[in-house]
DNA sequence: GGATCGCGCAACCGATGGTTGCGCGACAAT
DNA sequence: ATTGTCGCGCAACCATCGGTTGCGCGATCC
């Protein structure tokens, strides 16, 4: 039962930085290299490959704007991702549970002499 | 709203590697770094590595059978990573979701001009 | 005792997340 | 229109990490 995750995604979200981008540009409805850069204890050019991989990863897009070049999270793609990851930990928890079951059962037998 | 993720827990479940030798111990119920490295595209030395980075994180535990080391799950921890994992799944989903909302109704305002 | 098995340690390599430094084009001001 | 500032991209460089090969050692099996 392989859980089938792409991996091209998670290695794009499973980078905190990149995470804390995420949720900056979902609350303030995109922003720049430079302003998030401002809100994160990383210079503005880590920021801007950071958002070079989310771009090549279609979860952010940009579009120019004057000197700016202003990035938008793509929420289909971002939604996609929540699911799978609320996925993946759903399938660990079920596993998990199924073992506890199965060692409760013979944590009864032993016991019972 | 901050998620307030463990960044450590995160980068131990981040690597793709790491997540298919943990499914592996849930599966077979405990392994080797060589038992793991045969059922995996990298050598033992990558994986024992691996395993080393996921004790430090105290999602597995080893003990020493003979000339054997034995790895096997923590589920308690995993089980927590798992919830954060999910978590954080919604959150996003959470997000997302309102901000559609409040789009519809500017889209909704904006088309009765 | 000798062959074998499982493991740890060390050196090395490529990719990646981070930095500094620089130059260029777009905008603002006098 | 020139001059200054702002935002950005490019390049060089560094540390860390995931991966490899190679080796040596101790435990186990004949």
């Amino acid at each position: 039962m392989t859980t089938a995750v792409d991996d091209e995604l998670w290695s794009a979200i499973g980078d905190p930085t990149r995470r804390r981008m995420l949720d900056l540009l979902l609350a303030e409805g995109g922003g720049t290299a430079t302003s998030l850069g401002a809100q994160l204890p990383v210079t503005r050019q880590a920021v801007a490959k950071h958002l070079g991989v989310l771009d090549r990863a279609g979860l952010v897009h940009a579009d120019q704007v004057g000197r700016e070049r202003r990035y938008r999270v793509d929420e289909v793609q971002l939604g996609r991702a929540a699911a799978e990851l609320a996925e993946v930990g759903a399938a660990w928890d079920a596993r998990l549970r199924r073992i506890k079951r199965i060692a409760e059962r013979i944590e009864r037998a032993s016991e019972q002499h």
